[in-house]
DNA sequence: TTCAGACAATTACACCTGTAATCATTACGC
DNA sequence: GCGTAATGATTACAGGTGTAATTGTCTGAA
């Protein structure tokens, strides 16, 4: 159970494309990114690249295409990720972290209430 | 009101102590993280410029000694950290990120009153 | 069969980061 | 007054990152 490595900033948004689309491939990744940020295609392909290398992806070659999967959990990088978040600005300490987003930002009724069975759930367990 | 310039994962554990402490000597700031972090002096140094020169802390002569102080709010960049991470990890959906957290991590029953509490003011608002 | 186009691999490059070491200055003890 | 110690300033240096451009290779069309 390796940890994941660590992954940057432009990174996980091309991590978030290969966990939702398994099998996608670099021209697929390309595109979608190209639309949702406008990235150059070059460079979207270096960020592939250095996934690889860093073993958060693997790829298949398909014919002509490569076909990228991701070798890490998405799961596990999620938690690695806000795990150092809690740490680096709340000192690790969860109720004020969760504090400061429930303060800071618009929670919708419905998402209020599914937090309210979270806590519900969390508190009878 | 300008944003605050970025901040760097050891550099936010020298911003922490220069809230937590305003117009600590660079002695004191160095005494601290070789206690807690165990870090060389010479980084510590190496860090302060690098905050002074991002302008996130600025420093008075005071005799021999300088004495930091915050120019950056602690409260704008714990928003803008808090932000880019959610983003970044759950694509900026809130209630995913907060089931994330109450899931993974131990609340006290406290600290589950106090989520509840929030929750409700916020509901009720 | 050869050339162009597609796509992958390699290289570029400046700035940021972590982690210090070395240089410069200044004040204090002798 | 002068040398030494303390402390601030400058320099170092190897990765990592954002953002591509250039080079190499293979395939299909003419």
């Amino acid at each position: 159970m390796k940890k994941p490595p660590r992954i940057s900033e432009t990174e996980w948004d091309v991590m978030k494309i290969c966990w939702s689309q398994p099998h996608a491939s670099a021209q697929e990744i390309i595109d979608t990114l190209a639309a949702q940020d406008d990235w150059h295609p070059k460079t979207v392909k270096t960020l592939l690249n250095r996934l690889v290398k860093k073993r958060a992806l693997g790829f298949k070659k398909e014919g002509r295409a490569y076909l990228y999967h991701p070798l890490v959990i998405e799961k596990e990088c999620v938690a690695a990720e806000s795990r150092s978040f809690l740490d680096r600005v709340f000192g690790g300490s969860l109720s004020p972290m969760l504090a400061h987003f429930v303060e800071h930002r618009k929670l919708s009724p419905t998402e209020i209430a599914e937090l309210k069975t979270l806590l519900k759930q969390k508190e009878t367990k």
